[in-house]
Order: structure tokens, then C-alpha cells, then sequence
DNA sequence: AGCCTTCGATTTTTT
DNA sequence: ATCGAAGGCT
């Protein structure tokens, strides 16, 4: 690694002093001051549409030609790598080569780069291997399966979530089973923790936690190796610092705390990833960890029409938690936004859709100005079929991407095993895949005795002759274990290039063939998509010839979904919201904004968190340029069930005088949405010709009676127990772990209880049913005791 | 061991 | 509606 030392040549110093002031022209004042702001502590607020983009990359540039750093000094962290790629791009115009050397990009592949550089100084090799989401719920299912927990009990993504949850908290095993005990599912958590840990390690294995988590153990155990990124990393720059979670807080904290010279820029009332465990008062609190903070507000939004951040600022300032800002604009007023007001969910985009023709045909707009967001991944069905009808260009962003496709995962645990023996879960994941006769049974033997003499189970491998197992399953092993060494070692060898060693083990284990055999449409598909994978790797040797294997592969571990997007294309956008933010499109459609949709309800029966599900809708709002559309369905298919949808309580609460129907009428407001017993809320003044001739057609739910949506039409079926049960004697019986029968749930254990006496409410969990949230009064509950 | 059938859950949002 | 997992059969 380089030192830190400016390169200087003296003789262009006057132009560079002029290239710094000619960044600040065409700026405005508050911009202008945070693009120059010199060295210690910036605190950016940026609403959105206000130039955030390009007062970061213009601050960048402008260090730059003051010869602050160079450009390896200069650390920039993003939240996903598209928005990385597009400010380096930004700069790369602004600045040009130099551009390249900056380090930029998200917080996991930057850290991950950093923790291969220093991997044995932690206990790991530097050929770790990073496990997804998926990866890190397998392992925790094979926990519990060994724990003797069955994974209907108990789901691993539960587990999962709360060992997520405590890793990014920074609370280590031991602390969780002393703090953080409360519920049945928090006990198995913090027996599972420790385990997972170990497992990790000896897998040399990281998670997505651990990216963030293991380089701040790494700071605190060699201070040295601190400081050397300290003295590096001479300013670190931070977007979307209102997302940050605690680890990500403290690590950028950490690197920072030298030379002081931290930017961060956000806007809490964009803060949609709580759910992950981003913390919003980081951004609240900067002052306070650094008091010489310079504060700069941005709040000219150069984006949007006045109507559309009319629209957005009514939305924002419902939330009782917000910072008080105004964002304000010179642009012009604009058109209203319109709500499409529709029948069922293909009702729904077939409007939107023949709005984007006439946009096309009367406003000259094409495809690419256009972005459909909506809440959850599973709405894009319905675009995508009517797109294809029409003929439409769409291009999907997000969904299943072609990274975590089962073909092209198993391919990577192919290759993660090459080059990590001890990577358990690519292990697991490939080695009767495809079937080469290692059933379970044989697995289950090797795993075990891996488990009694702590090691790998790759070892048991090797010894699988001194084990007790099925003798044509020996063999197998046998072989499998060859093809691997064979290919491993070819990846040793300069000759071979990382493809021919793919091609090769792909072709020994016949893992393509099994998809030329089966010779379906779908078994094709699959061939191409690993070919694609191939294809990926090539271009990656190419492009990266001193990269190896497992560099590639770390770096496609973070690949996102996301990223994907190409603004060039000459397609509409579909996307989640989520997936929006950053960006803008002269035209969007905020589409299924209903009740239980967006909002969304809280899992689980747990509270939903309207604030955070307001500020998403905000985000939507403000993605757009000149035009907006709202859009709900009265009906809306779910679990292949029709189900009767509610107006979203958002449209109750923005500004009416910026909305309007697709008539030019004012929208309905007020309505009684909480309560849902308001039949009343359907009659609309609006043609619903159409939509009643789709009705018809359809024939299952049209005018379905106004019941309170959720529990189906069947009545509910009595469920039966032949054991003894107890009447309820008072309040204090009903503790969490106790057993309880319910008449429709039948048997439950209650894992968390809120309030008391007779409005005391029972969080239960049932076998065939999950997990209920009960009010004790009406739920008739009996005891059983064992 | 591997195939086929049935059953159940699934739909937040993502690095 | 669709997918994966579990369980039973060959």
C-alpha cells in the first residue's frame, strides 16, 4: 500500500487553482460552500433533488485539484454499487483518469477488500468466502436440525433476522443471551449465535454482518493497522447516511477519527431500510460526535414541479419525528397529479399502461422516461404480462437476479470450494448435486463425525474410508473429492485460465449435461444461464487479469440486484421503491397504493411502522420530474385468492389541492380507512363500466360482501386436542411457555404477552398456523398442561 | 437412492 | 398461483 504522499508538480499549480474555482461556478451558495469546505467534520442535510449527487462528486474533484490527496486517499462510501459507478463516472468526467484510483464503493465490497488485505490477522484466509442471506439461513437450518429443532418449529430466517439484528448492534454471544433474552424464539437465537459464529470461522466464511463487523475487530485488536487506514483514507465521504446501521456508524467513525476530515451527506426523511437496522439518529446525532460539525442545508430541489413537492411535502409532514426542512423550487408549477382509480390489478396496469401510449403519441415522452414503482417485487407480474402484450420495452430492476439463480449459485459453490476446502455451505449445496448417489444418510454420517472431531466437514471427506458409511456411496464420495483436487489444482497452475477450469469441472461433474438430458425449455434455459456464467468469468479475466478466483467471486457475492439498471436503455422502469431511490424519471406511476399493501402491514402481527412506510412513499413521490401518477385497485389477487383492497390512508392525507382524479374532479378524502367497515368507501364517481365487464369475466369476488379482509371465506374449522385441557383461572396463568389450546389454532405455546388483565394481549405460536397475535378476552384460550 | 405426489407456505423492502 | 420441502413408493 501506498503512503500517503501528494504527487506534485509545481508548474500546473495556478491551473489546478483555477480548476477548483471554476467547479464552484454555476452552483448555488449552499452547494458552492459544501463543495469547498476544507478539512474537518461536514454534515450535509440534502432533501431530495437538490444536487446531492453532484455536490459529492464536485467536493471530490475540488480536494483533488487542490491537492488535498490523491486520489487513493479519498474514501467514498455508498449504499449500493450502482450509485458508486455513477459518481465514479461523474468524476471520471470531471477529472478523468484519476478517477479510477479513488475508493469508492459500498460498504461491503470496500471492507471486504480491506479484510482480504488483512484476513490472517483475524483468523481468517484471504480466500474467504462470503455467504449470502440464503447461505447464512442454511447454515442456521442446519443448526437447528442438529439441535434437534424442527425448521416448522422454529424458522431459521427468524433465527437469522435476530442474529442479523445482534451482529449489526455489535453484541457479541454471550451479551445476547444475557440482554436480549425475552421470547422462546430469543432463547434458540442465543443458543443457535454461538454456533453460527463458530461454524463461520471454520468455514472461513463471512457473512454480510461480518463484512462491517469484522474490520472493526480488526481496528480494535491491531490499533496499527487503524492508524494505517487512518493516515490512507485521508477523507472519507458518506452517502446516505441517514441508512446507516450501528456497525456501519462505527466503523466509518473509527477510520474517521484521526484527521476529523468526515463528510456525510443525507436526508432523514428518506430513511426506508430501518428494517435492516439502519439507525436514523446517526444522522440526528452527528453533531454531537463531532460539535465542530459544519451543518449545510440543501434545499433549492432542482427535480421536481412545484405540485409534485407540494404533493410530497403534505405526505412528509404528517410524520411526528422529522426534522423540519423546507425544500422549495424555482421550477414551474406543473400538472397536477392524477389518480387512476382502477377495478382489479390488470385493470390497474392496463391503465397505465395505454397512459404511457398517450404520453408517448401526445407529449412526445418515450419509454425510458417512465418508472413504475411499487412496494413489493411480486406486483411486477402483472406489468411485465401487459407490457409483453402491448409490446411494450420494460426492463425489470430487481426481483430474482440472474446471480442468485439456483444453476448459477450452484455453479459458485462449485468454485467457492476450490478455492475455500472448508466452505461447508457450498459444500452441502453441490456435493449430491448433480445426484451422484451421496443420499442423505451418507451426508448426515460425514457431517457428524465432522461435528465430533470439530473439524471441516471437507475432512471427513478425505477420510472416508475409516467411516462407517454405504459402500457405493464411498466410492461416489470418492470421486467427487478427485474431480474437486483435480480442478484445484489446475487453478494453481499459470497455464490454465479460471473459464478452462470452470468448463472443465463442470464438464467432469456433469452438471451441464444434466440439463442437455432433460432437454426441456426450462433444463435450457438453465444450460444458457450457466454459459452466461462463463461468459461473466471470461470477462472478468479480461478485464482484471491479476484478479484471481476468489477475488471474483467476493465481488459477485455483492453484486445486488439493483444494479442491473440501465437509465440508456430505451425501456420503462420497473421497480420497487426501494430500489428507486437516487433516482429520477421525468414520469412516474406510484401504483397498489392500498391499504395493507403500501402501507404495508407489519409481519407477524407486529405493529406496522407507518412513519417509515410514509417516508417510503415520500421517496416515490419525489422520484418524479414533471409528472405523477397515484394508482390503486379496488381488488387485488393475493395467495391466488381475490381479495378486497382499501384506498391507501396516504391519499387521505396529501394535499388535495395537488391531486386530481382522471376526470379533473378533486379526490375523495376523509374516508373512515382504518376502520374498513365503510362500504360506502367504493361508491365513486367514476365510470366503472369497464372495469365491472372485467368483473364479470372474472366472476370470483366482485361485489364481495365488505367483511374485514385477512380471514378467508370458509368458516373457520375446529381444531381438535386429546389431551386435558384447563379453564383459565387468572391473568398470571397465561405466562410465556406456557401451552395453551385455541379453538380454530388448536395447540400453541405463547412466546410474549403485552398489557394485562382482560385486555391483555398473547402473542402465540402455533404449529400449523405461526405465529398469532390474540387479545385474551376474545380468544377463549384453555390451558394444557403437560 | 431417486422419483413422484402431496402439502404448505408464500409476498415487504436489500448489502 | 407457484414453489419448495417432506414423505411415500419403486
Amino acid at each position: 500500500m501506498r503512503t500517503f504522499k501528494l504527487e506534485s508538480d509545481s508548474s500546473t499549480d495556478v491551473n489546478q487553482a483555477d480548476k477548483a474555482a471554476e467547479l464552484l461556478k454555476g452552483l448555488n451558495p449552499n452547494q458552492a460552500k459544501a463543495v469547498a469546505h476544507g478539512d474537518g467534520p461536514l454534515l450535509i442535510i440534502a432533501g431530495a433533488g437538490s444536487g446531492k449527487t453532484r455536490v459529492l462528486t464536485y467536493r471530490i474533484a475540488h480536494l483533488l485539484a487542490q491537492k488535498k490527496a490523491n486520489p487513493w486517499n479519498i474514501l467514498s462510501l455508498t449504499f449500493t454499487n450502482k450509485a458508486a459507478a455513477e459518481m465514479r463516472e461523474r468524476i471520471h468526467k470531471l477529472i478523468g483518469p484519476p478517477a479510477e484510483k479513488l475508493w469508492m464503493g459500498t460498504f461491503h465490497s470496500i471492507f471486504s477488500r480491506i479484510l482480504r488485505m488483512e484476513a490472517e490477522k483475524i483468523g481468517f484466509e484471504s480466500s474467504f468466502s462470503i455467504y449470502d442471506s440464503d447461505d447464512s439461513e442454511r447454515m442456521v437450518k442446519g443448526i437447528l436440525k442438529e439441535m434437534g429443532l424442527e425448521p416448522r418449529e422454529v424458522k431459521p430466517r427468524d433465527i437469522r433476522f435476530r442474529i442479523s439484528g445482534a451482529k449489526n448492534q455489535l453484541v457479541n454471544p454471550r451479551e445476547y443471551a444475557d440482554k436480549f433474552v425475552s421470547s422462546s424464539l430469543d432463547d434458540v437465537a442465543a443458543q443457535v449465535y454461538p454456533i453460527y459464529l463458530n461454524r463461520l470461522k471454520q468455514s472461513n466464511a463471512m457473512d454480510f454482518d461480518d463484512l462491517l463487523i469484522l474490520p472493526i475487530e480488526l481496528f480494535e485488536k491491531h490499533p496499527a493497522v487503524l492508524e494505517k487506514y487512518q493516515d490512507y483514507f485521508r477523507y472519507v465521504l458518506i452517502d446516505e447516511y441517514q441508512d446507516t446501521n450501528h456497525a456501519q456508524y462505527k466503523v466509518a467513525r473509527m477510520l474517521a477519527s484521526k484527521y476529523k476530515n468526515i463528510t456525510v451527506v443525507g436526508d432523514d426523511a428518506q430513511s426506508i431500510y430501518s428494517f435492516r437496522g439502519a439507525d436514523i439518529s446517526n444522522i440526528l446525532n452527528f453533531k454531537t460526535d463531532y460539535p465542530d460539525a459544519v451543518e449545510i442545508p440543501l434545499e433549492q430541489n432542482y427535480r421536481s414541479t412545484q405540485a409534485i413537492l407540494k404533493c410530497a411535502d403534505s405526505i412528509i409532514k404528517k410524520n411526528k419525528n422529522q426534522l423540519d426542512k423546507t425544500l422549495w423550487t424555482e421550477n414551474m408549477q406543473g400538472d397536477p397529479v392524477i389518480l387512476l382509480e382502477n377495478f382489479d390489478e390488470y385493470d390497474e396496469a392496463n391503465r397505465v399502461a395505454s397512459k404511457l401510449h398517450e404520453h408517448k403519441l401526445k407529449k412526445g415522452y418515450s419509454n425510458n422516461d417512465f418508472a413504475i414503482l411499487y412496494r413489493t417485487n411480486y406486483q411486477s407480474r402483472v406489468y411485465e404480462d401487459v407490457m409483453r402484450r402491448k409490446g411494450i420495452n420494460y426492463q425489470l430492476v430487481g426481483g430474482v437476479s440472474f446471480y442468485q439463480r439456483k444453476e448459477i449459485k450452484d455453479v459458485i459453490a462449485y468454485l467457492r470450494l476450490l478455492v475455500n476446502p472448508t466452505d461447508e455451505e457450498g459444500l452441502l449445496r453441490i456435493i449430491n448435486e448433480p445426484a451422484r448417489g451421496i443420499g442423505d444418510k451418507s451426508l448426515q454420517s460425514l457431517v457428524q463425525n465432522a461435528r465430533q472431531k470439530g473439524e471441516p466437514v471437507w475432512n471427513s471427506l478425505l477420510k472416508v474410508d475409516e467411516l462407517d458409511i454405504y459402500k457405493p456411496a464411498k466410492a461416489r464420495i470418492k470421486d467427487f473429492v478427485n474431480i474437486i483436487e483435480v480442478c484445484r489444482e489446475k487453478l494453481n497452475d499459470e497455464d490454465s485460465t479460471m473459464v478452462d477450469v470452470t468448463r472443465e469441472l463442470l464438464d467432469r461433474t456433469g452438471y451441464v449435461k444434466q440439463f442437455v438430458e432433460e432437454n426441456t425449455h426450462e433444463s435450457l434455459g438453465r444450460r444458457e444461464n450457466v454459459m452466461e456464467m462463463l461468459n461473466a468469468i471470461a470477462q472478468h479475466e479480461d478485464e482484471r487479469p491479476d484478479a484471481d478466483l476468489s477475488t471474483f467471486l467476493q465481488e459477485i457475492s455483492l453484486y445486488s440486484d439493483t444494479d442491473g439498471f440501465d437509465e440508456t436503455q430505451p425501456a420503462v422502469t420497473l421497480m420497487t421503491v426501494h430500489a428507486a431511490k437516487g433516482l429520477e424519471f421525468p414520469v412516474v406511476f406510484v401504483v397498489g397504493l392500498e391499504e395493507e399493501l403500501f402501507p404495508i402491514g407489519g409481519r407477524n402481527g407486529e405493529e406496522a411502522d407507518f412513519e417509515e412506510e410514509r417516508r417510503l412513499f415520500y421517496v416515490a413521490i419525489t422520484r418524479a420530474e414533471k409528472e405523477l401518477y397515484f394508482s390503486y385497485a379496488k381488488s387485488r389477487s393475493r395467495f391466488g385468492e381475490q381479495k378486497r383492497m382499501l384506498r391507501s390512508r396516504f391519499l387521505n392525507e396529501v394535499d388535495p389541492s395537488v391531486v386530481r382524479t382522471e376526470s379533473g374532479a378533486t379526490i375523495r378524502q376523509n374516508e373512515d380507512n382504518e376502520t374498513g367497515s365503510t362500504p360506502g368507501g367504493f361508491e365513486v364517481s367514476y365510470d366503472w363500466r369497464r372495469s365491472q365487464a372485467a368483473a364479470s369475466g372474472r366472476g370470483k369476488s366482485g361485489g364481495a360482501k365488505s367483511s374485514r379482509g385477512g380471514s378467508s371465506q370458509a368458516p373457520p374449522a375446529k381444531a381438535s386436542y386429546d389431551g386435558i385441557t384447563y379453564d383459565i383461572e387468572s391473568p398470571s396463568d397465561l405466562s410465556v411457555g406456557v401451552k395453551v389450546f385455541h379453538d380454530r389454532f388448536g395447540v400453541g405455546k405463547i412466546v410474549g404477552r403485552e398489557g394485562g388483565g382482560q385486555d391483555m394481549k398473547l402473542t402465540v405460536f402455533f404449529k400449523k398456523y405461526g405465529q398469532k397475535k390474540l387479545m385474551m378476552r376474545m380468544a377463549k384460550l384453555k390451558l394444557i398442561k403437560d
